[in-house]
DNA sequence: CAGAATCCATTCGGATACTG
DNA sequence: CAGTATCCGAATGGATTCTG
C-alpha cells in the first residue's frame, strides 16, 4: 500500500538530528487501523486473554475486523498467539516483547484519550 | 460514525480502576486516520510552521488529504491555525496546549516506530 | 469457542484542476 | 502560497453465515 519513503528531507529537521517526524509505513501504518492501538493496551492489561474477553473488552466490533486486528498484530511480531487444542478451543493472545514496550508507550495515549473525550 | 460506548463493561478491568482501555470515539478516531499522528509531531518540531513545510516534511502527500488533516486536528482543537492577509498568503500552525500535551505523548511513539521500522 | 469466508456499503485517500 | 472542489478507485470495516 502506502509505501513512504521516511521523511522528504531528513535536513527538515534539525540537522544534528537523525529523527524523522513522519515515519509512515511500518508499524505506523498498523497502528492507524481501527482498534489497534485499543487492542495492543487491551491485550497487555489482561494477558494472557483469550478471544471472547478481547470482543467483550469492546462493546460493538465485528468478530470478523477483530480478528483482523489479532492477526495484523500478532503478524508484526506485537501479539503472541497461543492456541490449545480441546475442545472447546482456546486461544490465548498476550503481547511480545516489543508488544509490551509498544503498550507502555500507548498505554498513556489512551488514559489522556479517555480523560479529553469524558471531559469535553 | 462508529459512535462508542466506551468499554462493553468497566469491571472488565480491576474493580478499583476507573481506566477503560478502549476509548473508541474522539481523539482515538483522529488519531487513526492517515498522517493524522505524524502531522501532531512535525507541527510540535517546526512550530510556528507553514502549509508549505509540512507538506514538505512529508514526501508524497496529496495536499487534499494534508488539508483535511490539518483542519481535522485543527477543529478538534489540537492545532491553532492563525492566517495572515497578506499576498502571498501566509498561514502558521502550532500546537495548542492540548496538542502539546498529546505531541508529548506521540513523539516517543514515533522515535519507537522509526527505530522499529529501521532495525528490522 | 474462536475464528474464516463472503459480500457489500462506506469511507478514505490520491490525482487533478482551479482560486483568492 | 495555501489551500478548495470534484471525481474516482482502492481499501477498510461491518454483517452474516458457517465450521473445526
Amino acid at each position: 500500500m502506502s509505501q513512504n519513503t521516511a521523511c522528504a528531507d531528513e535536513t527538515t529537521v534539525p540537522p544534528d538530528e537523525t529523527r524523522c517526524y513522519c515515519p509512515l509505513g511500518g508499524v505506523m501504518d498498523l497502528l492507524s487501523r481501527k482498534y489497534a492501538i485499543q487492542v495492543v493496551c487491551v491485550v497487555g492489561a489482561l494477558e494472557p486473554v483469550r478471544y471472547g474477553e478481547v470482543e467483550a473488552a469492546f462493546g460493538e466490533v465485528s468478530s470478523s475486523t477483530l480478528s483482523t486486528r489479532l492477526d495484523d498484530l500478532t503478524e508484526a511480531g506485537l501479539l503472541d498467539r497461543e492456541q490449545y487444542d480441546e475442545i472447546p478451543p482456546r486461544v490465548e493472545y498476550r503481547l511480545t516483547d516489543e508488544g509490551a514496550e509498544l503498550r507502555a508507550l500507548l498505554d498513556p495515549l489512551l488514559e489522556w484519550a479517555q480523560e479529553r473525550d469524558g471531559a469535553a
